[in-house]
DNA sequence: GGTTTGAAACTTTTT
DNA sequence: GTTTCAAACC
């Protein structure tokens, strides 16, 4: 055959294994990828399965897209018959069609996150909640985790019925799903929950569904929820061709919903299932590969697995603890143009990676120095921006006015005189009337109080159906056009004269782009789903890696890529690990190393890690010191300087009240540069504190030490706090306070 | 009803 | 340090 003897035997192993369920553990690099798209080569050509009958599942829409255009270059013609789609969009499909089945219209909305926000607003103002005991958000991600685990309103209810506590919960989340169906509209997790819904209770569309996805495949199984996995396990009933790909040490979307069990006990919900474990590495040196190795063999509770390579060993993983975050942009930034002038590594070879999206902002600085070309994923997503939502909401509105969000948006943008009064009296005639915001603003006379407002309203609608008209006879580009040149938006922009709103007229042309864009390539361009592309975009998505640019991410959006030349900063405990997860439960510290090693394994020839022992965080100077997965590295593999403070100084130096002066302060004077000294323990009587001693922490307040413990090479301090309860933490960064 | 100002919260990761 | 939100002012 040709195309499937570059793989080795467990790879074909894994693309020759089609019928039944299948587990591929795929270590990082070890070309998982290549073995999906090479078993759907086989299924069509060697046992001429339809295309029609094969689905692949992704997370993101650029992994959908990568896979399809790599399935087209080994199979060719017919590969477009392929489902081929992320988790979000494949539901998105399925509800469309069978919409009216669980009583909403097939051009229902989606709701992003500031959407779902905005929303709960309202329902926390109507539920006479006290935002300032909870939040909106508290709300919204206690909804969040029962929908991903299938946990409707009314199951909610009756689960919790008996907690007081729940109660006004119950409420919210009845109130909150009652107005996303009057709006006609969905939020992403409802996405997933109502597609099992539907599949659940509508036997025929399951059989619809099972008639046509003879083999299914699931890319990135470890960050599955609930929710998809019972998609999948649905879909898959019938036939039982399940094949899933995944690797648990790369499960990093814990806080989202996924759900590890889903990879670790798969073998129990599907007992004949073939396991197979690609271990070969492909992608990186030995040197990196075994530093990788090294920090998750501290993780307990993983598949056993150890990925090994037959790459050079390389260089070693290299380590450099800046004094500040400026001079670690600055040594990153410089070591990238050096790379570039040495013809080494390009640009577009280099990425640099980071724990919190706050620390981009510093490095982004460096480059427009340096006039370095790169290109940051994440942020502020694109279609957060006030002039795109703006927009949307036009065309939302447009395509479906039930839906009060939007039009409460833009009923005032550009100022037409209708103020938040004339907004409250109209949507309470809309709830008093059983109508939509939209159905009551066409018939202002109606409505009480409204007074000279009406007149205000009126052109509103006007304008409201006019486009709709344009939006029906001449599509998405005459719309967005319209909108723009009947609201006057870029006019006011261009009038401003700011470089701010240029740059928003900049973001709508990137708008426009994106419409000609649709127009031009879906099967069927309707304003309905470029609404619903939009929605779905994840910040990943816009990456092009064929434009020589350095990139800037995440260790999350990082996931699935791969660079020659790769830099984790801030390696600082504290930053990565993040605070958040040093709490003394050793699974969210597991979680961070998890994404540590998704990091590491991102690079190909050569890994630089980097840390700061200062940082603005908020406004405030923090003191860090080396991050404990740098530590987890054996000098075998890791070069480079450290800093070690001496426990004293540390303890000595300004935490919370830091006068801003004491940068070039006795504390820092003092400290101590070492080489190689990785590992350093701390002894236990540098600690100026002892069992029995009042302290103070700078989150959870005062308490009394408890306990000291030995534990490697820190001390585990147990404080009984006043407020916070009893904590564990380590003693080289609690930063503890003697009192 | 709209605009300006100051305080308060915020940041871990996202389809 | 930045963004968001409310109160006070126009």
């Amino acid at each position: 055959m040709g195309i499937y003897d570059s793989l080795n035997l467990e790879q074909k192993k894994g693309v020759e294994t089609v019928e039944g369920p299948v587990l591929i553990l795929a270590g990082a690099g070890s070309g998982k990828t290549r073995v999906l798209t090479h078993r759907v080569a086989h299924l069509i050509h060697d046992l001429g399965v339809s295309p029609f009958n094969i689905m692949a599942i992704t997370f993101t829409n650029k992994a959908a897209g990568e896979m399809k255009e790599r399935i087209d270059n080994l199979v060719g013609m017919g590969s477009e018959g392929i489902w081929v789609a992320t988790f979000h969009s494949s539901c998105v499909r399925m509800l469309r069609r069978f919409a009216d089945r669980i009583g909403y219209d097939t051009n229902f909305a989606i709701y992003d996150t500031d959407d779902s926000k905005a929303l709960m607003k309202e329902v926390c103002k109507y539920c006479n909640v006290d935002t300032k005991q909870y939040k909106e958000r508290t709300f919204l991600n206690e909804i969040s985790s029962a929908k991903n685990e299938l946990i409707n309103e009314e199951m909610y209810a009756s689960q919790n019925s008996a907690d007081f506590r729940k109660e006004i919960f119950i409420r919210v989340y009845r109130e909150y799903q009652a107005r996303l169906r009057a709006n006609n509209a969905m939020d992403f997790d409802d996405l997933i929950m109502k597609t099992v819904e539907l599949l659940k209770y509508q036997t025929d569309v399951l059989k619809f569904y099972q008639d046509r996805f003879h083999y299914i495949m699931v890319d990135e199984y470890q960050d599955t929820n609930t929710a998809q996995f019972e998609l999948v396990r649905l879909l898959a009933s019938g036939r039982q061709n399940l094949c899933v790909v995944g690797d648990d040490d790369q499960s990093i979307y814990k806080f989202r919903g996924a759900n590890i069990y889903n990879i670790l006990n798969f073998e129990k919900h599907f007992p004949d299932a073939t396991v197979i474990k690609l271990e070969q590495n492909y992608r990186s040196t030995g040197n990196i590969l075994n530093a990788a190795n090294s920090v998750i063999a501290n993780n307990v509770g993983r598949k056993e697995k150890k990925l090994w390579t037959e790459n050079d060993e390389g260089d070693k993983v290299h380590f450099e603890m800046l004094e500040s975050a400026y001079e670690e942009a600055d040594y990153i930034v410089r070591d990238i143009v050096r790379q570039n002038r040495n013809g080494k590594y390009g640009f577009g070879d280099s990425a640099i990676l980071y724990r919190t999206n706050a620390q981009s902002r510093i490095l982004e600085e460096k480059f427009i120095f340096e006039g370095v070309p790169y290109k940051i994923v994440g942020g502020v997503n694109f279609y957060a921006r006030k002039e795109i939502k703006d927009l949307l909401s036009y065309m939302k509105t447009v395509n479906n006015s039930r839906d009060d969000l939007a039009v409460q948006r833009i009923i005032n943008v550009p100022k037409r005189g209708i103020g938040q009064t004339s907004i409250s009296r109209a949507m309470d005639f809309a709830i008093n009337n059983d109508l939509d915001l939209f159905e009551a603003l066409e018939h202002t006379d109606r409505i009480p109080n409204l007074g000279r407002a009406s007149s205000k309203i009126e052109p509103f609608v006007e304008l409201i159906h006019e486009l709709r008209q344009i939006s029906a006879n001449e599509g998405v580009l005459a719309l967005i056009n319209a909108i723009i040149e009947k609201t006057g938006y870029v006019e006011e922009l261009k009038a401003e004269k700011t470089e701010e709103a240029d740059a928003r007229i900049e973001n709508i042309n990137e708008l426009i782009s994106k419409v000609v864009d649709y127009e031009q390539n879906a099967e069927e361009p309707t304003l309905n789903g470029f609404l619903e592309d939009v929605a779905l975009v994840a910040d990943i998505d816009s990456l092009d890696e064929s434009v020589p640019q350095v990139v800037m991410m995440t260790l999350h959006a990082a996931k699935g890529l791969e660079f020659p030349n790769v830099y984790l900063s801030g390696m600082e405990d504290g930053l990565f690990p993040s605070f958040m997860s040093i709490t003394g439960d050793e699974s969210e510290i597991e979680e961070e190393r998890r994404l540590c090693y998704v990091g590491i394994t991102r690079a190909m020839k050569r890994l630089t890690m980097t840390g700061a022992k200062t940082r603005m965080v908020r406004g405030e100077t923090h003191y860090s010191s080396i991050s404990r997965f740098v530590k987890e590295i054996p000098n075998d593999y890791l070069e480079g300087n450290t800093w070690e403070p001496k426990p004293r100084n540390y303890m000595d130096a300004p935490v919370d009240a830091a006068p801003k002066k004491s940068m070039k302060g006795a504390p820092l004077a003092a400290q101590t540069y070492k080489k190689q000294s990785f590992g350093t323990k701390i002894a236990k009587n540098d600690l100026d504190y002892t069992v029995g001693d009042r302290v103070r922490h700078m989150r959870f307040g005062e308490g009394e030490v408890v306990d000291i413990n030995e534990g490697g090479r820190d001390y585990e301090v147990t404080v009984e706090f006043d407020t916070a309860g009893r904590k564990k933490m380590f003693a080289s960064f609690a930063k503890l306070q003697k009192l």
